[in-house]
DNA sequence: CTTGATAGTGATAATGATTATCATTCCTGA
DNA sequence: TCAGGAATGATAATCATTATCACTATCAAG
């Protein structure tokens, strides 16, 4: 059985505490400056070991793999190709379309991701000019 | 200026020839076969090179970036977590909506991404009883 | 308490897609 | 014909992630 050991508590704990998204070098980094000292490879195992859990929640941006908590509700993320700010919106409304999209053409739908890439309301202000 | 070069115009010509969507290890496997054989890093090039162009499209699919050709209409993509295989979706009303939660947020939208995971109708079929 | 079985850890090597480097070659316009 | 920018291709480098492997921690049973 799955252990929820020191670090992956210490993982977890981390995640937990806010609402920002975090990928294993944002994990590493947090953790040496709490005085934790752990393992890449092990954040990594942690980080996979909590989603299997449902503990913890993952979207890939990119080439990276982001985790946040999981106790929040369902939603998408915009990017912000400027700052890399991600900020989250929800739209039942669009899963619905999804889901019967799906049902259209037979498909069984386990998942989904949409991203949406763009300027932050903040980056757009400020570089207008570019 | 960017030239369309032989190599260049082989590529191009190999995803205008289909429907179907290629990342740089088919491309160099169809041109060998095709007896042009292209440099590895030639064919990363010019991928990138015909998109700026917006000769082909792309899409990231996981960790590889996979290529289509650019005169179909606007879509998204299915992605049969099974036999890997990508079927296609349009979906103004989606658009639309994703617009208006950028909009919402005064998140200036340039681009998105939409991928469903899942089952296709064939593979649904087949391994039902896992 | 001691042993075993099993899971986890951490340092490091390996992987795999993509990008950078660099010497060489190709074009194009003067 | 010549110069210089652009492209090529072999190969090294990058970067996130995963595998390997020796070692440690945990827990159940004798």
């Amino acid at each position: 059985m799955l252990r929820l050991t020191t670090q992956r508590q210490a993982i977890l704990d981390l995640i937990n505490q806010s609402n920002r998204h975090w990928d294993a070098d944002d994990v590493a980094r947090a953790l040496l400056d709490t005085g934790h000292s752990i393992g890449i490879a092990t954040i990594y195992r942690g980080l996979a070991a909590l989603e299997a859990q449902g503990l913890i929640e993952s979207v890939q941006l990119g080439d990276k793999r982001h985790y946040e908590r999981a106790d929040k509700a369902h939603h998408d993320h915009m990017v912000c190709t400027r700052c890399g700010n991600i900020d989250e919106f929800a739209h039942p409304t669009i899963e619905a379309l999804q889901r019967a999209a799906a049902a259209e053409k037979h498909f069984r739908l386990t998942g989904h991701q949409l991203v949406m890439f763009g300027l932050c309301a903040r980056c757009d202000t400020q570089g207008g000019a570019t």
